[in-house]
DNA sequence: GCCAACGTTGGC
DNA sequence: GCCAACGTTGGC
């Protein structure tokens, strides 16, 4: 049997907040907190084996540093009902959640990270909506030819 | 700190 | 349903 198809995703996390290093560390997340409708159905339409470039945002540089494999999807986000929670949303219901979430799986930190700068001097914002000006979905889906592209790149460093 | 680019909210 | 005001993300 062929292997199965699979797709290449980008996810966004502030390394302050969830770093590759805190994911290399305990392996496996929740990718939780996400209050986006865009962001979400994204998520939603991801299969289980896909790849995600983990990409560090609001830090300097900002760029591409890892790799994971989505592991599981559908998981209701527990913080949308943790009042304590800046992710509490009132308007959420127990029987019907608004918020869901992917499990994600550490493959490996690359050795040297793909900065934005150099994505946008490569790509234009058709080809990679990364590096379109003012950007600011936090999961989008990375064309193949650009994700194996991109991998082929990182393995030579 | 500034600002671009949106998403969200609420008055009407 | 329109749209102005406001809030958020995130690069620079």
């Amino acid at each position: 049997m062929a292997p199965k198809e699979i797709n290449y995703w980008l996810m966004k996390s502030e390394p302050d907040a969830y770093s590759i290093k805190d994911l290399e560390k305990e392996e496996e997340t929740l990718w939780d907190g996400i209050r986006n409708y865009q962001a979400r159905n994204f998520m939603r339409s991801m299969e289980i084996g896909d790849q995600a470039f983990f990409y560090h945002s609001n830090t300097k540089p900002p760029g591409i540093v890892g790799l994971m494999e989505i592991i599981e999807k559908n998981l209701i986000d527990p913080f949308q009902f943790d009042e304590s929670s800046k992710y509490f949303d009132k308007k959420s219901k127990r029987d019907n959640p608004r918020w869901d979430c992917v499990k994600t799986k550490y493959i490996c930190e690359f050795k040297s990270m793909i900065t934005l700068k150099d994505l946008s001097e490569t790509y234009t914002s058709e080809e990679l909506t990364l590096v379109r000006k003012g950007n600011r979905l936090s999961i989008m889906p990375i064309n193949k030819d650009i994700a194996l592209e991109l991998l082929k790149k990182l393995k030579k460093n």
